[in-house]
DNA sequence: GTCTATACTGAGATAGAC
DNA sequence: GTCTATCTCAGTATAGAC
């Protein structure tokens, strides 16, 4: 027997290498009871090797995560440029096109907000670190609202909106434990068609001002616009 | 010199030793940076004395916001008793008792959403496990609706929907590194008046309709009503 | 720059003696 | 209830092979 000569002193294939094969035992025990070692030997490197890739354990699922954001962004731009779209034809896809990719992986997915809470943390999902898969993430949202006829101000927050629905249907996706995940399913049918509902009655004249005390809301909290791109002091860790 | 006798065999004040020191201890260095030994050293007991009282260092947080929720009963109800307010007053109350009460505490929080992603996990703030708790503070909310004139729709589901904003604020909380948590304080201002704007909208006739599909769609996924008293399996820990 | 092999540290958590 | 000893595992360190 001799051992595998693929993928040996290449960078791409030995990252790519450790990442399926995390995953893999991520799915199969659990985030918490697969050890670095065991992912270390189910890739056949060496426990520094992984650690040369991947800082840490959780960093693992965050690369995962960032390859989900990619897939996401690609699919939900071939199903939106097959035919032409409805507004809420188009938030249906994107929201489906996430959960169709992340359909296996709901006992992974804990981890990656294990320290959303902690800003600062590298990990964390709402922190400066995670600000470009972020940004991509509300792009992909951004580009489902596409041309539609909307105020200017919704316009511009919409995404960001999105995004936060997103996150929070995705939470209710890792608790959802019936056949098929049926139940996200029919969060997303209804969450897209009370969006698009209230979206409509926001647009009359009279709602302006309510509108405007939102936004204005939200620029007074620095929740719009997102902070994304920013980079900042990355206190206690150890 | 002797060993202090005070508080020894005694589990109550031991208990309340350990969490005071341990609260001491993570306000001063976080969460992550203080170990279970300071901690123990702190209370002058023995590591394995700690974890006795308390099986894992979340669990000490989670006492804490125990304690937190406590004093917020009590104090909203003391608020709410001194004279008439409105509605928009005793949310406001609610909302500000809550982070007057945790105003030293921004850096604790963190490790109180850690599990937070891990159905089934015993420290999470959406699982069975924490019921009791998310159910007194769900009470606190429905107290401080009170008698105001409300269909019934809106009044069944509006503690559900407070206690999650509640939650949002408090990510928001963890985050505010402005001055005193000004910015908390003005989304907690901003919040409450847009709520009571919406809540009134959404009062008018016109509204039963979109009231409708949203709390039956609350109640196709589960969402409300709330199954706080839920006592279920725990899957995954090591 | 990519990786192995091995040893080590720190800290959360547990077992079992008392 | 409490302590001491021990375990596990994430993560680091080091020294070297290629």
């Amino acid at each position: 027997m001799f051992k595998q000569e693929i993928a040996r002193g290449n960078s791409k294939q030995t990252r790519a290498s450790i990442l399926s094969h995390a995953i893999r035992r991520f799915r199969e025990k659990g985030f918490d009871l697969a050890t670095m070692r065991d992912v270390a030997d189910a890739a056949d490197i060496a426990l520094g090797a992984a650690y040369y890739y991947f800082p840490s354990k959780e960093a693992i699922v965050q690369a995962y995560y960032h390859e989900v954001q990619a897939e996401h962004a690609q699919r939900v731009a071939g199903a939106l440029a097959e035919r032409k779209h409805t507004l809420e034809e188009r938030l249906r896809i994107a929201f489906n096109t996430k959960f169709d990719i992340l359909a296996n992986d709901r006992k992974l997915l804990g981890a990656l907000f294990r320290y959303s809470a902690d800003p600062g943390h590298s990990l964390s999902v709402f922190g400066p670190a995670s600000g470009s898969i972020r940004e991509a993430s509300m792009k992909v949202f951004a580009e489902a609202i596409g041309g539609e006829k909307l105020p200017d101000d919704i316009r511009a927050v919409l995404p960001v909106a999105l995004w936060a629905v997103h996150m929070g249907i995705l939470l209710y996706f890792i608790y959802d434990d019936s056949p098929d995940q049926a139940r996200t399913r029919k969060l997303i049918d209804g969450v897209t068609g009370l969006i698009v509902r209230v979206l409509s009655l926001a647009k009359i004249p009279i709602m302006k001002p309510l509108r405007g005390s939102l936004i204005s809301l939200l620029r007074e909290t620095g929740l719009f616009p997102p902070m994304n791109a920013h980079v900042g002091a990355v206190p206690e860790r150890r």
